[in-house]
DNA sequence: TTAATAGTGTCTGTGAGACAATATGCT
DNA sequence: AGCATATTGTCTCACAGACACTATTAA
């Protein structure tokens, strides 16, 4: 409608990070404590605003996960989750937040960076049930971000990605019982993965000190997608977020 | 690690509407021709930049809706699709562009709009075999939509949003026929979406002129989500879009 | 009656979940 | 031997897909 000389607006942009690790047989995500205004001394997601204008945000979500917790994102797993945009979710004015996804493996703990007072993992479940208070909306990033995680684990290979390099079938298991927050049948779970082609592979018969029988030790196939999926039980978060409804955006 | 007084940068926001609609048995998205450059002259996407600085992201994808293809979105699905912002997808420079999904029973032949030469539907069909050339990266994103509907079908109610506020059962299975692309055995549809509690709920058990049996009219129920799904046959892609593969962004 | 479409019932293979049974290490 | 864990096998039920069959209208 307007075809005058016209410049469209322009908006800060900044990626936040959802990290999920696992930790023991917790899911746990990586907070930081904010150091500054707005939500000072509160919980939230590292993430920041793109360096320069031409930054690829792909890029800049990999650059803050290694500013903000020592992270080399090159063998990481990571994914666009959304984007949160509403006028308003930033006190300071209009912010458009890109977030994205990460997965690793057992991980350090964390240093604080630049605008943080500290950085930790906490558990996914302390969040997901309001015990913990976040700043802006990232209580809400963190709802999507572990859902899109549970979903991913049915029909990719992302458990993997918490493993290191040769797993045992048990180790697959606790990832699934974590991430997805009940229990597994040890029987049909491995039934489940090694139908799963190109899920994963044996790596020389090799085993592992236990106290039980040796299992055997297997790494990551080749294919990214798994057929046929491996499914996980009804009633999708029962135990681990079910305080509460949750509120909608 | 940047202390001193530093404004972070600040890009252009856009939004890209793919807007899916039914007509005949053709599943088709809305294009408009570029009046001007860049790509001028190509099909592409409807959309534009933010009115203003303050403006909501779906605000101004329901202003896009109405004002490029004369749509009002009150009843309007409307779903985000993800972030498109690579840099050199816009030659004119830096441009992020949010992708919204909107999706809507048979809608009348579209006007140009402001900066469109023409507005007109065409099958995703010719969009997805690359017989259409596009402009930007706006195939891929139309992919993205396409395939994002096609799940949400599955899953959700979404299917009654393609018809009216009454339909046969027969009507429901030609757009899941037109959306997934394949043929479906109409005993076996039957008993699945009548399986769906809270799918859909018979009319005043009215009837509809035909040549054969009469059938019983439905409006949409309660349900957004279906459970049991309903699924749909193996091959994700297998006749709409199974010329070459794709290349990832 | 015939044509045409709507709706129901039946059969069969596959797969998920429950769980018994066997294998292989350690002490 | 006895215990603990890994791995395999079996059973049952539910469901998806194929398809025969019945029901209801118009011509």
């Amino acid at each position: 409608m307007i075809h005058d000389p016209w410049e469209p607006p322009e908006v800060p942009l900044a990626v936040d990070l959802v990290i999920l690790t696992l930790r023991g047989t917790s899911l746990q995500v990586l907070l930081i404590e904010r150091a500054i205004e707005p939500y000072q001394g509160a919980f939230a997601l590292p993430g920041g605003f793109l360096a320069h204008v031409e930054e690829d945000l792909g890029t800049a979500a990999r650059r803050e996960l290694a500013e903000e917790a020592g992270i080399e994102a090159g063998s990481l797993y990571l994914e666009q989750l959304g984007v949160y945009g509403e006028p308003g979710r930033d006190p300071r004015g209009r912010v458009v937040s890109v977030a994205y996804l990460a997965v690793a493996p057992r991980l350090p703990e964390p240093v604080a960076g630049s605008d943080a007072a500290d950085a930790s993992w906490q558990p996914t479940n302390r969040v997901l049930s309001g015990e913990l208070v976040l700043a802006f909306d990232h209580r809400r990033i963190i709802t999507d971000g572990v859902e899109r995680a549970r979903v991913k684990l049915e029909n990719s290979a992302l458990a993997t990605a918490f493993c290191g390099p040769a797993f045992t079938i048990g180790d697959l298991q606790e990832v699934y019982e974590a991430v997805w927050g009940r229990p597994l049948d040890p029987r049909n779970f491995y039934r489940k993965v090694q139908k799963a082609s190109g899920f994963i592979v044996p790596v020389g018969r090799e085993q592992r000190t236990t106290v039980g029988r040796p299992a055997r030790l297997f790494r990551a196939g080749l294919s990214s997608v798994l057929s046929p999926p491996i499914t996980r039980p009804v009633a999708p978060a029962a135990d681990a977020a079910d305080t509460h409804p949750e509120e909608e955006g």
